[in-house]
DNA sequence: TGTACATCAGTGAACGCGCGTTCACTGATGTAC
DNA sequence: TGTACATCAGTGAACGCGCGTTCACTGATGTAC
């Protein structure tokens, strides 16, 4: 049953963007060797072919995720960003998410190549706020990566708080709501007034 | 080995109270039943003399770890309260911190139980920032409770990328930096401006 | 280009292990008289 | 208050199960001549 080289390449290529998806909707322990390899259509005898142990693939899952994460923004300029992250969209599709929302606490529990696929992520993310669509070029300076930071910070944070509430809960919404109107307000208040608080929708 | 009725009572408050802890360090799926009673000076069978299964013990752990967080931050002011949460102190110790950065993304994934346990942890962590000391009565208004989500959710998000991130990595303190800082100058610069800015301790 | 052999991606049974949960048992506590 | 019995918190062996990982095997691919 051997493969050609370019096939088992892609295969595995295949093994990393399931386990990228799966790993953000059930958590890292909630998806078994098995599980996974079956979901990418192979038998999990296989799966020791492409990596030592199962915290590789998690490294690797992590930084493909952040890849996906810094190509799906780069079109956006910065209101659509935030209204795409915190949209309920976002919130109830963890496995096409950020994976920063996702997994980031798990990580913290993980060996070190995983968090420190995630250090790297993190940097990437933040350079990719410092070049959205129509960021003029005094942004992208020492202060105001510290409010990209905290701009990051809090959209991560109410997309888990979000996810952590019942789905019938009101709560759940609200957080989104809140955090967007909170964060629009903010960015356009010194450009267009007219793309802030009403804005209720994904 | 029968026991008296407050002592048994006192025992199932110790064995919530050590789960409490216990989850937050190594999150729901990192503790075991045998683990945790062991933990608690038991042995693992009489566990189910006390809880149904295991997830209603993380429901009720969930509501213990709300309940000290409330109490812990009681007596805080607002700057005090963004100081101590965006400590290094509190991201290195999750066992002893808020519930909400250790397990949120965890509740994300369990039963429903836990998940209306955090939902009303959440409004009772939300009442609290809305009385923290010296907080005017004028704040305690449906306008700035969405802005006491975000503040929230900032803080939330900034101790979860900072855990994320390797020990020695510098992000992780420039994660928490940077959102106190941040906090700390909105907060500020409608009363006392010495307190902001630079103050990096603790 | 054709043949012979080595390589190795993928298969599926098997491994030891720890998980959540169950159960028969113990013996001090609680209760009924 | 004293006695007889039921209750039940805590014990520790056992359950089935799924986990991560290993291994002998298959057979098409890659390579050496």
């Amino acid at each position: 049953m051997r493969v050609t080289k370019a096939q088992a390449q892609a295969n595995r290529a295949h093994i990393v963007a399931t386990a990228a998806k799966l790993f953000r909707e059930r958590g890292y322990d909630g998806v078994g060797v098995a599980d996974l390899m079956g979901a990418a259509g192979f038998t999990h005898g296989g799966f020791y072919k492409h990596f030592p142990a199962k915290a590789d693939l998690m490294a690797e899952a992590a930084t493909c995720g952040f890849e996906q994460s810094v190509e799906k923004t780069s079109a956006l300029d910065a209101p659509e960003f935030v209204r795409h992250y915190l949209s309920r969209e976002h919130r109830d599709a963890p496995g096409d998410g950020c994976i920063m929302a996702a997994l980031c606490a798990d990580a913290a529990r993980q060996p070190a190549q995983v968090k420190v696929a995630f250090e790297a992520g993190i940097e990437a993310m933040l350079a990719r706020t410092g070049s959205l669509r129509d960021t003029p070029d005094t942004e992208n300076t020492q202060a105001h990566r510290a409010k990209r930071i905290a701009l990051m910070a809090q959209m991560i944070g109410a997309i888990m708080l979000s996810r952590a509430c019942p789905d019938e809960s009101p709560l759940t919404d609200e957080i989104l709501d809140a955090c967007r109107t909170t964060l629009l307000s903010q960015t356009a208040s010194s450009e267009d007034p007219t793309t802030t608080e009403s804005n209720r929708d994904a």
